[in-house]
DNA sequence: TCCATTCTCTGACCTTAGTCAGAGAATCGG
DNA sequence: CCGATTCTCTGACTAAGGTCAGAGAATGGA
């Protein structure tokens, strides 16, 4: 297996890979290209982009400052708070951006075309398993705090998605509210102590497009670990009937179902489970 | 589909690519570590490294020569031809280069630790089904010099995968020699012109580890048009019966049994195939 | 034997992609 | 209003990765 994992690196990253970045910075340095990507037609602010990025400051500002020289943004200062600036795409630059997305589809349409129907279709489908499972498996269980642009993009996706499967909608006003939380990018979930060796799970959600891949149970596994390690010897938590594979997934990972323990109005279920001592306090390997 | 392929280039092959290339550059920078790997244990000539690795002769000098101060490498000359220097790892670079590969053992480890049995197999497989429908597309038809490395080890490879399907064995010598080829590293042919309109193909074969993905179909086509480019309006060719693949991939392409035309000591089967003139003389499609 | 070619090396350059330490403007918290 | 903090920019520096034009040794072909 790990002999098949090697080869796939070796081929595909860096054969297609360097493909893939020749293709994008035929006229300029990769790292312009991606900035231009990155911007996006509606603009954004430079600490996004660094962010996003991974870039340095000082670099972001000189990159930004040979991109302008082009002609193909403009930065100005953010209304709200001005020690923030924003960077905007120019005609130009959105014509640019055009020109890399079109390559980008034409390498993409190039890596089909010589495959016959049903190996495009197999292809296709190899790759979607692929980026899945690799996603997955790159998941790393964090905390984060709950004001990250991470976590809040997590609120947000979290309240749409509940909204949409509860009968009677969703107010996160009319339910518990949370203080401490553990969050990150594709899944969340946040813990709270309530004394007497009793820790409660409360928000726990993964993004649609990273299901099916146990990483529920992973973090579920990881909030439980992080609450022995804080003394507590059960957890409890409470969901809305709608959520059938949450309920089997705690089910399944030794949850039993308890008496009402409080009265948030969007649950209709409540479990708990003991939890075993840590071994040893923190011993626990990565 | 396209957005689909595009999604994985931008995923899989930068964010696993750069893990990759982080990985292998730990201590020394990635060029380096890329030669230190290709050089091999056998030691490799300078001219071959430079066309594996795409360098420029200045540059693959000055890596050598960082190497070579590193004590991983000495750099003597080619005892047949005395320009040419062979480069071969010491003790020192023979360790380092085991570092190497442990770390992309590990790191292709890492990638599959934190998913559970079910999900590695079917990453793995998805994995495999990428990487060789992938290679599949990535295939060019060029004519290349039979002398070319790439055309002797077809040959080679050719030659031992008839000795060993033929129940008798196979030796070149018994066979009809073949003098204008047409081969390329995972596949080749050749076509042989024979006045009055034919056209004759020999040695067709695809490596193992390339088969079922319709490369020899489009081989074939290809060999076709190039005949029908040059004049000739029916191509034929001889086959042994063990090539039970080959022999349905001849009919499934049109082509027809007609008797012996030849005395090839290995032939059971002769085919023939009618070419329908090329559009114009030379406005195939890329 | 001699001339053209092949192969490697050296020196002089260049771009890309960064890093780091401040400086200066704007904002926030009290 | 003041001091701490946040955000961006500038200048100074570095390493990696690479290109180009010869020079010099060895070889091949006439």
């Amino acid at each position: 297996m790990v002999a098949q994992v090697r080869r796939f690196n070796r081929i595909v990253t860096q054969r297609v890979g360097a493909l893939n970045d020749r293709y994008l910075s035929r006229d300029r340095p990769l790292g312009e290209a991606r900035l231009l990507w990155e911007i996006g037609a509606e603009g954004r602010d430079l600490r996004s982009l660094r962010a996003r990025l991974g870039l340095d400051s000082g670099y972001l500002s000189r990159l930004l400052r040979s991109l302008e020289e082009a002609g193909m943004v403009t930065i100005g200062p953010n209304q709200s708070d001005r020690r923030i600036r924003t960077a905007r795409l120019t005609a130009t630059g959105v014509a640019e951006r055009a020109v890399l997305d079109r390559r980008s589809d034409d390498l993409a349409a190039s890596l089909l075309a010589p495959l016959s129907p049903s190996q495009r279709t197999r292809l296709v489908g190899a790759m979607a398993d692929v980026e899945r499972l690799m996603t997955a498996a790159m998941v790393e269980v964090a905390a984060v705090d709950p004001a990250d642009p991470r976590a809040q993009s997590c609120w947000h996706a979290y309240f749409s998605d509940l909204n949409r499967r509860f009968g009677t909608g969703f107010d996160p006003a009319r339910s518990a509210s949370v203080p401490e939380e553990e969050v990150r990018a594709p899944a969340g979930g946040s813990l709270r102590f309530r004394g007497a060796g009793r820790a409660e799970i409360k928000r726990m959600w993964v993004a649609e497009s990273a299901r099916g891949l146990g990483v529920g149970r992973r973090l579920l596994g990881e909030l439980e670990a992080h609450a022995a390690g804080h003394g507590a010897r059960s957890v409890r938590l409470d969901t809305n009937s709608a959520l059938t594979e949450a309920i089997s997934l705690y089910r399944s990972a030794g949850y039993s179902e308890v008496p009402p323990f409080n009265d948030e109005a969007y649950a209709q279920h409540w479990f708990e489970k003991p939890l075993s001592a840590p071994p040893g306090s923190r011993t626990a390997r990565s």
